[in-house]
DNA sequence: GGTTGCCGGTTTGTCCGACAATCATACGAT
DNA sequence: ATCGTATGATTGTCGGACAAACCGGCAACC
């Protein structure tokens, strides 16, 4: 306030509180591979003797780990092991902070329409035979299964995402997934309200997997790029406001149908 | 395992711990704007008291929060409050799923191959005059300051991001600093090996600077992707290995400099 | 007037100790 | 071999405790 700009200058002092020490020591053995993946954590108690702090503070920092991806407890275990942290849990608060910054869907959009179709180009170079019938499937079960709207957003997203993991760049799937999940319920209005919407969905599909197929990357990167033009109209024609915050995120998403291991 | 696969089935049953649900609680409450940003949360006693649950099951859902960047303490006070996640903070979230799972110098390279041209030529229309000054100072501040690598890399870095607040586009800004975190300890190793980089990354500053601010969309975009293309030819030069795992991420960055309130 | 010192109430950070529920494992029964 | 049971380990949650830090105000002081 009142102190002289002019005066002694000191550095901010940092003091950090003993959960996040606890957290960053044992996330950078976690980062530098020391602690390899899978691998299984000491018991709180043991970690509690270990660092010479309370059973309560290591659990502080247990939790941020885990809400970092970097722990999490395999399903059926009490101990925590060490874990690449899960693309939508990452993708997840990515979102979140969007949503709290207040993104329109106008950016959203935008951004999807830089992002995928160099992601369309990349994935028809790279794409294997093996990518190729995860994305037919993927294209087939749209076709299949939109009836029902929630179940048609979820698979016109998942279109993306295995096009994305057919660029075998994980860097660019992990990027666009923030965008799929704020797209969702969005697309779900759109898909309502729009008629002709889904058969533009099915066209556009069957265009882009045919120029995978070919590994017509031009083709591919135009498609796409078609594809999600077409998705602007769609909310141009259910007139939903592209200035429009984006919301509605679905805080914790149920746990996918999941064929028990 | 030995259960018939044509048996009953039964979805798997979830439990989940009190700190989550009261993690997820107050999550909602805050992402729903009932919570609005910069608001006090009651004390860990208050709210163990409305919950029904022990203050350290509180924290254990508060360190969740925080990690998640949606609380968290003010400088100088007690009481956590509602915040607007950083970008810095989600990105090192990103950068770290990023790293465990092992992605390459050229997962990353390829990314900014795709993103940053597309964000240059968005930035070149959209930018407003400040826009402009504040990247004209970062590329002076590179140019000025190019002695120290560490400096360097810190102020190339930062060219990149002001050029991405310039799209005003935020899903632009924050898909992108994932990859300026994860580029710069290898710039920092090859700006110092090879002679040329600097003068190379001046003049390409420059020459994207130009089209900015000349509205030339076209020219700021295929200048962007000179200067990326040239990161690449400098990390061959270097002889860095492009299928090298990235590493060496700072975990936690030392708080920038920062002119005290 | 502005700075400094002090005081009481609040709130966090950390600790200790405790207990039920669950998981792992071994062992014994069918 | 499958099942049931006993035993020990570990987590989730609880209650209570205390020092340190912060807040606001008020008195003292230069």
């Amino acid at each position: 306030m009142s102190s002289d700009p002019e005066g002694v200058r000191f550095e901010q002092i940092l003091i950090e509180p003993a959960y996040r020490k606890v957290a960053v020591a044992i996330g950078e053995r976690i980062l530098s591979r020391t602690l390899r993946e899978g691998e299984r954590l000491p018991p709180e108690t043991e970690l509690a003797r270990q660092f010479g702090v309370n059973r309560s503070t290591v659990r502080e920092a247990l939790r941020e780990l885990e809400s970092g991806g970097l722990v999490k407890r395999r399903p059926g275990s009490k101990l925590m092991s060490v874990s690449r942290p899960q693309h939508d849990v990452i993708a997840e608060g990515v979102s979140r902070a969007l949503v709290m910054h207040d993104v329109t869907f106008l950016e959203v959009w935008s951004a999807l329409t830089i992002l995928e179709p160099p992601i369309a180009e990349a994935a028809a170079r790279a794409r294997t035979a093996e990518d190729l019938a995860v994305i037919v499937a993927a294209a087939e079960r749209f076709v299949a299964l939109n009836a029902d709207t929630g179940l048609a957003v979820h698979h016109a997203a998942e279109f993306f995402r295995s096009v994305g993991r057919a660029t075998h760049n994980q860097v660019l799937g992990l990027a666009q997934e923030p965008l799929l999940q704020l797209l969702e319920p969005s697309l779900q209005v759109m898909i309502d309200k729009v008629a002709q919407a889904r058969s533009r969905i099915v066209t556009a599909q069957k265009r882009i997997v045919d120029a995978l197929e070919a590994r017509d990357a031009e083709g591919a990167r135009t498609w796409m790029a078609k594809h999600i033009r077409d998705f602007r109209k769609g909310y141009e024609i259910a007139e939903i406001d592209l200035e429009l915050r984006v919301t509605n995120l679905r805080a914790f998403r149920p746990p996918l149908p999941l064929v028990s291991a």
